[in-house]
DNA sequence: CCGGTGACTCTAT
DNA sequence: TATAGAGCCACCG
């Protein structure tokens, strides 16, 4: 019996005001919950979040994710090929492929081995409090 | 306020 | 199988 991960219902603003639910916190928030040696897609988690042809803003959200705390593993999301489609907004255009290496995901040509094999649904693996 | 831009994806040709 | 166009919408100047 695998748990699945969970996320919490949106909400339109916190009690300090803050807008945690604005689009960019919520990508980051199902980012965080992709499993190591895992990825997904950007338009899987636009269409996750309801909003299903924004998967652009959801890599506008990557581009922003390296300053956020916690961490945001933007490694594994790549496009609905399997491409890396993003390596060149890491510092090192090999660091994409490196981290996900590292996690055991195989890339050739900038593009992950047995893509679907290691496909993370965040709509199947991902339910509401 | 307006318009260009883009780590995307789907449809039509 | 390829290529082009459209939808998407936050950000920035």
């Amino acid at each position: 019996m695998r748990k699945k991960a969970t996320i919490e219902q949106p909400r339109s603003v916190l009690p300090s005001g803050k807008a945690e639910n604005d689009f960019f916190t919520r990508v980051y928030e199902v980012v965080r919950l992709i499993p190591k040696g895992r990825v997904t897609s950007y338009g899987a988690i636009a269409r996750f979040l309801g909003s299903g042809r924004s998967a652009r803003m959801v890599g506008w959200a990557m581009n922003a994710a390296h300053h956020q705390h916690p961490p945001v593993p933007a490694h594994r999301v790549v496009n609905r090929n399997g491409q890396l489609s993003g390596k060149m907004h890491f510092g090192n255009p090999d660091e994409m492929e490196r981290l996900l290496q590292k996690e055991k995901i195989q890339v050739v040509q900038d593009t992950v081995v047995d893509f679907e094999h290691h496909f993370w649904d965040p709509a199947k693996e991902i339910e509401f409090l």
